[in-house]
DNA sequence: AGCGATATTGCAAACGTTTGCAAAAATGGG
DNA sequence: CCCATTTTTGCAAACGTTTGCAATATCGCT
């Protein structure tokens, strides 16, 4: 039975209209409707039927005013470094899901913001300053890192995924990214491979540190990592990588790719060149998505746990709400072998 | 230079505080700092000064009751009939990777919100009757066509993604599913295939389309076209692969896959078989994800136009929210063929 | 200087809830 | 049946903006 809900005939707006009806006040129908206080049984139920019959939704934007808070929080995706990628970077995206999943589980909606912050000096401030979200998850620090130090002097309820730096002042959920990059070398150095390139643009903060480690552990195998620059937008990438992996296989037998999205172009720009994976080339990922198990060969990879990820994150942001301090989390990655190296 | 905002030293939270610094009327502030209305540079400079010294940002839900808009879209993924899926499906979380771009782009933002419909019936109302958005995007219609078109009899504001049905009533945007579906039946048919099936499950409407334009093609072929029921949940979607692939090499010759994940775990489950593609068996997908470009061999696969479907479900909803009524829009998807069939 | 016209401002009433406090009703015990 | 509790309700003041209308300033002219 579908309910009556023509734009003209609905006489029952607001909570007001319903007390009329049922012959209470405003405020017994919103304490009915919110369900937890103590009123009669008999008018709850009275008040509940005609809210059903007439399709009766309290107004969001008068509670939230009235309460000052709002149940929503903002999910915000800085594109920094990389103003052409849009918001489908596949990892990003995977990420956001399980967020949504875990803050809809708490009962939070998410408010989806993405934005460019070279081109809007203050990104953030509008967001959160503006009462129209209890707390504010900021996926990537792209090149905003001390913007974010600032924001967090003022604003508590604020969780970030990235890189973490000692002492650093706002909190922090990501991988240990430096041990990911002496993982990815270690792997590379034991299937044999003896000369290196790091494959990814190394001005965001968390690439920089599996660049890092990486090359911590090649020097101490007295080898050498070297740096091949690689964006992440999804136009145009194929064609940058060709480029590299035409230079790559002539001076290196092993490559480490920052993402696993960019693994996978390698891959393919090597198969083009007629280069063997693995016999004649090495090659590790980053992030082991759900692809990485559909290659041809299977990707070797460094696998971050994006759920896991995402459960600290609302986790952590649900207790600065409530107004406890946090600390980081940096949730170690493990090494994933198959069949790239 | 930071702005100093710590919680107990912020002396001007509201308008008002604001009016009183600046010596003017709370009104004053309002116009000012909406900054279209009528009000003397001088003043709204001096105004913009102040709000700009204390950080102020006037509070988002007052405003929003006040005005009764809220700038801000619900973006709604009902996961009826495959409730183990995620929001993470990649299709979905791209398709809203361009919502995101273009709504941000009108100056709209996004709150998102996946709901089981099976586990609450009513799952779309407390989102629209509240007050808290100024329209509603649906991500797919799952199983919930009927749900679709009694709410759109009485909410405008609403455009769905999913399949068109003659005649129906909700306002939706999608491909051409059926035409899809012939596109791929025919291509298989070209490459040689004569025992043919289809993998995914036909509960969907747009899967349905899908299966039934490769049916007709294939009968005006006198061919068969089988189903091999398959789900896109994540986690168990390989297992389940494997076991129809091994019924699959016995029977078949040539695979018209619902979705290009689920082709892409077929590729790989047919190379562990140790079978071909596309000598022993040819292969076509539906999407044209970023990586049916990278497989091996690469996808060949019915192309689905998500960036330019994203514009237009925002263009139709701001249209239907200015009170416009409007047509559905069926998009033509085409056939791109690269290596496996 | 005075007058009408115009550009700015102030006033105060919404927007629709929630909630502390006090009043009224119901309940229980003697 | 009355009084002391305990439940339920009603009242009215917020929450922080926006905006129609009226009041005041400002300006150009004679």
């Amino acid at each position: 039975m579908p309910v009556d809900r023509k734009p003209d005939d609905r006489p029952v707006r607001t909570i007001t209209d319903l007390a009329k009806l049922a012959g209470v006040s405003p405020g017994t129908v919103s304490r009915a409707l919110a369900g937890n206080s103590l009123v009669n049984d008999k008018t709850r139920e009275k008040i509940e039927a005609i809210a059903r019959e007439h399709g009766f939704r309290p107004n969001q934007m008068a509670s939230r005013l009235r309460r000052q808070k709002t149940g929503v929080i903002g999910v915000i995706i800085p594109l920094g470094h990389e103003q052409k990628q849009q918001v489908s970077d596949t990892f990003f995206l995977t990420l956001l899901g399980h967020l949504a999943d875990e803050l809809t589980e708490k009962g939070y909606d998410l408010m989806l913001r993405r934005v460019v912050p070279a081109s809007n000096e203050d990104w953030l401030d509008p967001f959160i300053g503006s009462g129209m979200i209890d707390g504010v998850i900021v996926v990537g620090q792209s090149d905003q890192f001390n913007h974010l130090e600032e924001v967090a002097d003022g604003y508590r309820p604020m969780v970030v995924w990235g890189q973490h730096r000692e002492g650093q002042r706002h909190c922090v959920v990501g991988s240990d990214n430096l041990l990911g990059g002496k993982l990815a070398m270690q792997r590379l150095v034991a299937a044999g491979a003896k000369r290196m390139a790091f494959v990814g643009d190394a001005n965001a903060p968390e690439f920089a540190a599996r660049y890092s480690g990486a090359s911590q552990v090649a020097q101490s195998f007295g080898l050498t990592l070297s740096e091949l620059p690689a964006h992440l937008a999804t136009s145009g990438m194929t064609t940058e990588i060709a480029a590299l992996m035409k230079e790559a296989v002539e001076n290196y037998d092993g490559l480490f790719a920052a993402t696993d999205l960019l693994a996978l172009a390698c891959l393919g720009e090597l198969r083009k060149l007629g280069r063997n994976v693995p016999e004649e080339m090495k090659l590790v990922g980053f992030d082991d998505l759900p692809i990485a198990q559909q290659t041809a060969p299977p990707l070797t990879t460094i696998r971050q746990d994006i759920g896991g990820g995402a459960r600290a994150i609302v986790q952590l942001l649900l207790r600065r709400i409530a107004g406890e301090e946090t600390e980081s989390i940096v949730m170690p990655p493990t090494l994933v072998v198959r069949g790239t190296a």
